[in-house]
DNA sequence: CGATTCTTTGAAAACAGTCAATCTGTGTGG
DNA sequence: CCACACAGATTGACTGTTTTCAAAGAATCG
């Protein structure tokens, strides 16, 4: 298993994906933290996903199609990941067959997650999104900077400093 | 494979699944329309997902782990569909291994659309959203009631109205 | 055809973004 | 270990976006 891996250091604000370029890994965080965002027409940063200690971190689509990525992956904190490519991991889906088992269960969930994010933003305004952002990810919300909590909610920093001191009065 | 299965039709507004039960089935359209949706506390309805000819629909979450649903499945038109309960499905598992993969494919592949409708629930205006929608689906856009769209895209069905006719004029 | 759902419109209110200025904290190099 | 640069957080005034509510008209299922 170790040679078919790498282990790799990450320093804070590093890029182990850059948009144009194909997502060569799924990065499985040992230490650390790291997000995947998207940047738009005029320049602004839109967060799809944190990974935090074991956790899975990729662009599928790109991972699975080769096509060149439209999203960054940065290293909130100095970082350790386990790295793996594609044709290694293919490799340990037929020599470990169970783990076909384990990573189908790993996307159904992940499915299920971003389900319920999509039901939070079509049916919650900000407020509600923050308060259930907190709820469900409190170890996450303790070591984030706000700027990249607004960021993944889809609202300013602004506005959530403003949300935050409304909640503080209450 | 027949006796695995069951087809059945299902009347406009007919529910395939309410909240409280457990989602016992996987169901493939094989003509008709449906839609997957969730009401909140105020009584709203949210649409999460929808379905039309060759394509699944189920509560994945409660399918795999029978919780009780919070969802409901209803025919948007007069449909039929092909059922299969889950033990049926692992007995197809088994006997067609090349079914994993189909599955695996068609799951990875709707992340990938969960992630690009989350994107751009987070980073667009409902105008932009609206025309992304038409733009990626035409064929439901053309067939569904702007109720639904609207439900789906997480706004007002009086603000799309406002949404189409600025494009119209434009 | 009739009942029901869907769509449109308008005015007022609530929600969220923008821009600019200031304040706070903290990572890094010397 | 200190100082400084820089990222992050807050505040306020103003603008823009979206919702709410009510009412009326249009389309469509049965």
């Amino acid at each position: 298993m170790e040679e078919r891996t790498t282990k790799r250091r990450i320093k804070r604000r590093q890029m182990i994906l850059q948009e144009g370029f194909p997502c060569k890994h799924f990065s499985f965080v040992v230490k650390g933290c790291f997000r995947m965002y998207a940047i738009n027409e005029n320049g602004t940063e839109h967060n799809l996903q944190f990974a935090a200690e074991n956790e899975w971190i990729a662009d599928v689509d790109s991972f699975y199609s080769d096509k060149p990525s439209k999203l960054f992956i940065e290293a909130i904190e100095p970082s350790t990941i386990i790295q793996i490519e594609k044709q290694d991991l293919y490799f340990l889906f037929r020599s470990i067959p169970k783990l076909n088992r384990v990573f189908k269960i790993t996307i159904e969930n992940k499915f299920v997650e971003l389900q319920n994010r999509v039901l939070n933003n079509i049916s919650s305004n900000a407020q509600q999104r923050y308060v259930n952002f907190i709820e469900q990810y409190p170890n996450l919300a303790s070591r984030l900077p706000n700027t990249q909590i607004a960021s993944y909610l889809g609202i300013t920093p602004e506005f959530l400093s403003k949300i935050r001191s409304e909640l503080a009065e209450q």
